[in-house]
DNA sequence: TAAATAGTGTCTCTCAGACATTATCTT
DNA sequence: AAGATAATGTCTGAGAGACACTATTTA
């Protein structure tokens, strides 16, 4: 039996599952229904199971968790995290996803019963100590990783119900940079890209105005050329 | 003694370490003494040891491996590779570095006696089967990583001596790209990013022509506006 | 009608690509 | 001088930012 002698680890999967809700960035929070860390807030995850590949295991635990069906929905490996004294009972490695989606009812919870809930984004950064674990500091590397999706993909779509006007969109991006963008340019923009938005037939519901022409995502996948963000400086201290 | 009865991993830090020699993208590969795949090339790495972090382990891995300060080098964590079957013997989950290099002299393996060298990776991709285990996998994923970088940030320098000419930084976009760059443009744009480059008094040796200026790395670490790699089409399946 | 939101047009500036021209070295 | 490589300059077109203007709805 090889390996006898070496050291093994306890390796997870957990999940930052971000949407767009009533104007601000949420993501999916469980309360820990056993030590370390019980009652306090957690990013929802799992042990990896000996049969699984790690895409796999995120996509269990994304169908767990939410109860949505973990094979239609976007899901990206960010990275693992591993500092030995991460969690203060076992030696755990995660393994980071990130998951994008619309703001549809959540089926809630399978047989977990752990309450799941969306939190804003903005109000958990604030502090780290409103999660469990370093889960602050996976939550911050997916909001990093999401605005910079934004930029060269069409991920701001994933954010989206199946038909949406181009104000929407646009919002997707405001809400997550955090910035405004001119609607005029912004929309020149995306339709400028081929195949990232389809029109449809429909009008959207009246908002007080004239009612805007709505949209499908199309098949595109990049922004050629990006989306940027900043005007920036080109100093950075970052990399 | 909390999860006693979860399922535990072995888990190993491998390496992609990059240089840029004889005019192509060069990859540090050792040969295996040990079961699985005994005798093959593979990517150095080895195991999480309880007491460290990701970072650090790959760290010393580096210093072991190529005997050079794994402190001072550029590391970056790529992603994490864990099919169930990806070692034949053991369930393995692996966190995947990139270290980039200049062409320096290999001060060589350190105590473990297994023969690390300099392969050319476009040989290597060719065939998966010339690297063990999952590595080829592992190995393509950083070399597209390494091209994304070149983008957006200023890792080109990193492939160059302390000091080196606008040429030579030009030759590892064309090489890591493998494209050809046209060497005005190229020199206005990068001169044109603040704090990329820093001019030194030196003058480059003669080459032929009319000796270049020298230049050493700045420290700026993005580059905005990206250079960009492809005219593109804005269609790609691959999100 | 006014108010509100959607959508179009236009001007300007930046910047990338193409490529001609000049500069400085060795032989 | 010829040959080689480095460095500068110029023209053009694509595209982003700013912003004025038009269109279509409800109240």
């Amino acid at each position: 039996m090889p390996h006898r002698d070496r050291p093994t680890s306890f390796v997870t999967v957990d999940l930052v599952i971000l949407t767009v809700r009533e104007l601000a960035l949420n993501v999916l929070v469980i309360e820990r229904g056993n030590p370390p860390y019980q009652g306090a807030h957690a990013l929802p995850g799992g042990f990896l199971e000996p049969d699984e590949d790690l895409d796999q295991a995120a996509r269990r635990e994304l169908a767990e968790e939410t109860g949505l069906d973990g094979d239609t929905l976007h899901i990206e490996q960010l990275r693992s995290y591993g500092a030995p004294d991460r969690d203060p009972l076992d030696r755990v490695v995660t393994v980071c996803y990130v998951a994008f989606m619309a703001d549809l009812p959540l089926p809630v919870a399978g047989g977990d019963a752990r309450a799941a809930h969306w939190m804003p984004v903005n109000e958990l950064l604030q502090d780290p100590s409103r999660l469990a674990f370093d889960h602050h500091h996976l939550l911050s590397d997916a909001v990093e990783h999401a605005r910079d999706l934004l930029t060269h993909t069409t991920l701001a779509t994933t954010f989206c119900p199946t038909e949406f006007t181009i104000t929407q969109l646009r919002a997707v991006y405001e809400i997550v940079w955090g910035t405004q963008l001119d609607p005029s340019n912004f929309r020149r923009k995306v339709l400028g890209v081929p195949d990232f938005l389809v029109p449809t037939e429909t009008k959207a519901p009246d908002t007080g105005g004239r009612p805007a022409a709505r949209y499908r995502a199309g098949i595109a996948t990049r922004l050629h050329p990006p989306i940027l963000r900043e005007p920036d400086t080109g100093v950075d201290a970052s990399l």
